[in-house]
DNA sequence: CGGTAGATTGAATAGTATCAAAATCAGTGG
DNA sequence: CCACTGATTTTGATACTATTCAATCTACCG
């Protein structure tokens, strides 16, 4: 039901954007004036792998699932997006496809751009080109990273891992631990850890009983932090539980 | 013995480089005069994981071995830097420190330029920016590619395809067959691939056996490129070796 | 209250890692 | 030219992690 949207409060939303950080009011405004906001509903999606890439988008409220399939019909799920973050960064640069699918998790509104308004902003305002290729350098580390743990460390310190990272991005206190509040099946963790659903299963069992976490139909709630950092780190730090 | 650069020799160098396409004779000309160029021995190393990120280099005919060391030790062989591609892109940015080491393998000459530098030159010259943007972009993709394969595919595909990628990058046509032109010992393959180097030398021998390829010592010859591309793809379409 | 997506569990198996030992090769210096 | 040295590679035996497949169970939704 398309809300009117005033310039002041998306101002406002931008702030905390990341891309747009440093950018004066008038260039802020300008950037808003080039972009379409609107309101998507959760399964919906953005765009589809090997769709054209012709937008570049920001979540304001909702987050995005991002996920690539390979071929031989295996899924990955390469990350979640979350308000103020960038996606899609591989349009408003060239005519090319998307190379990965983006699925609304949760409502909320999204902010968009073309290709060319994009790339004009771009040429305009080398503060924004700084911001894009500073999220694109920290993009390449991350991935880097993953790339490191998927190639040198067991699943479960990779699932670990991922949960602590999880954690970090969506985590929410509650009286019984953190709380990663993000629907998150056993398959979406195997994909996100390159393993199957039986083994996060079993895993997660694992911890279960070891009293690391609380587990869920879709959710999972980190008791003890430490003990999941040392699984993590590999160290061999079991039994240490209390605190 | 560090020979003089004519300004007129290396703008014609810098004609085939990505990172500079398109900029006019001026534009180039500029870049080369904030540039250093020196010459760089096999083994020496450009700069450390961890080390503050203060240089952007580009390679005129050296090559560069990219690796990550994990906290656990294990090293992680990321890819071969060729003449004309960028390398140490973080810096420029961000004060911020290198996350892999960067070892020359193969003598010859490397541009480079500060940090702050590039940063005035990036924000002169729009179209460097999005050219630096256009070659981060396929960096990302290329990593979340490998993302995929190490999270989806057996050792003996994901060996199949790094050699091929090499192939791709450093082949050189021999009587034998395709040579890969690059010193590659069985450690530096598992280091690409996520694996040992038993497993990779039991692979490259059953391949040998099936004539797809010749090695020797840090060698290897592509004799029958189909076969592997079969293998890479995980096509049943073994024993087909002929042609 | 039944239907269904999600989750658990067990048993069998495959794929790789690990470790130890021996073989091979490229240099190097005698 | 040959023996020596060290790096690289091969090979075998074994252990173990994680996958696969099948069956069952559970929670939630309409």
């Amino acid at each position: 039901m398309e809300r009117p949207v005033t310039r002041q409060s998306d101002a406002e939303l931008l702030r905390g954007v990341a891309l747009f950080e440093g950018l004066t009011d008038a260039q802020r405004g300008e950037v808003i004036d080039r972009s379409r906001v609107r309101r998507v509903k959760a399964g919906a999606v953005l765009f589809r792998q090997g769709g054209a890439a012709t937008t570049l988008f920001v979540p304001l409220e909702a987050r995005v699932r991002v996920t690539e399939l390979d071929p031989t019909g295996h899924e990955v799920l390469l990350r979640f997006i979350g308000p103020g973050q960038m996606l899609g960064g591989m349009a408003g640069l060239e005519r090319a496809t998307y190379p990965v699918t983006a699925t609304v998790v949760d409502e909320g509104r999204v902010m968009s751009w073309s290709n060319e308004a994009m790339q004009r902003l771009l040429e305009r305002h080398p503060r924004l080109a700084r911001n894009t290729m500073r999220l694109m350098v920290a993009r390449i580390r991350e991935l880097q990273q993953r790339c490191l743990e998927l190639a040198t460390q067991h699943v479960e310190q990779r699932v670990a891992r991922t949960v602590l990272r999880l954690i970090r991005q969506a985590g929410r206190r509650t009286d019984r631990g953190i709380l990663l509040d993000l629907p998150l099946s056993r398959q979406d963790l195997a994909e996100m850890t390159g393993t199957t659903l039986f083994t996060v299963s079993r895993l997660l069992a694992r911890w279960t009983q070891q009293e690391i976490v609380e587990v869920g139909r879709r959710r999972v709630v980190l008791r003890n932090p430490h003990a999941l950092v040392a699984i993590a780190d590999d160290l061999p730090d079991r039994e240490a539980a209390s605190g």
